[in-house]
DNA sequence: TTGTTAGTTGGCAAAATAACCAAATAGGTC
DNA sequence: GACCTATTTGGTTATTTTGCCAACTAACAA
């Protein structure tokens, strides 16, 4: 593998690596539905707001989410929507292992 | 977030980061294309067998990929072929950093 | 200017990951 | 059986990631 492919699947496990976490799953899945401050997130989460700022700005620097402040508020929104297309799938994989367990389980 | 809701998010975010390393995002590219032994994806990949042979056993922990042997070889291919719909967002992410990139450094 | 709220940043300890080597296993061949 | 080859597994060390606390900054209000 040469080093330019190298750096590609680097460039692309970085964007996934940012989504690699519940928190940020759920952030991504919730900022879908509009724009939300970090008190919201901290709010639905129950985390250290440190926390929760933290997974925002690894989910920033990622390129996935965009912020704007506005008062005392910072507010995040999704800056490529098609994220969201990974849901999808990911269920998929996951009704697909359900049924592999189940099917385990009988023999 | 209830119970439920945060064990969904934790299932969802172990598939997702069954994909977050380059490799492992190399193999389901390569495996795309069609089965491959570990051999064959060691070779490409230029890491020790057993570093390959780890990468795979994540991606077929999380349902994405399966084995098969034959003979001394182990063949691995694609469970869910949907995965692919990953890439494309994931490089709309890439460009609009790129962009955001350029943009900045216009500045 | 003092205080209050919202958020970020630095630092630290615990936990999870990654890569390699060595040893074990499994399928084949001689 | 002895002997390869392909792969997996166990163990070790280095690196990265997480999450909390404390300290700091920014916007606003009294």
């Amino acid at each position: 593998m040469d080093e330019r492919t190298k750096q590609k699947y680097e460039a692309r496990a970085r964007v996934i690596k940012a989504m690699a976490h519940p928190s940020r799953l759920f952030m991504v899945d919730e900022l879908s539905r509009g724009e939300r401050c970090v008190c919201e997130l901290r709010d639905m989460i129950g985390a250290d707001i440190s926390t929760v700022s933290k997974h925002l700005s690894v989910l920033k620097d990622a390129g996935i989410v965009e912020d704007e402040k506005r008062g005392l508020q910072v507010f995040y929104r999704l800056r490529v929507p098609c994220i969201l297309n990974f849901f999808g799938c990911v269920e998929d994989v996951l009704i697909a292992n359900a049924r592999r367990m189940s099917a385990t389980i009988r023999k």
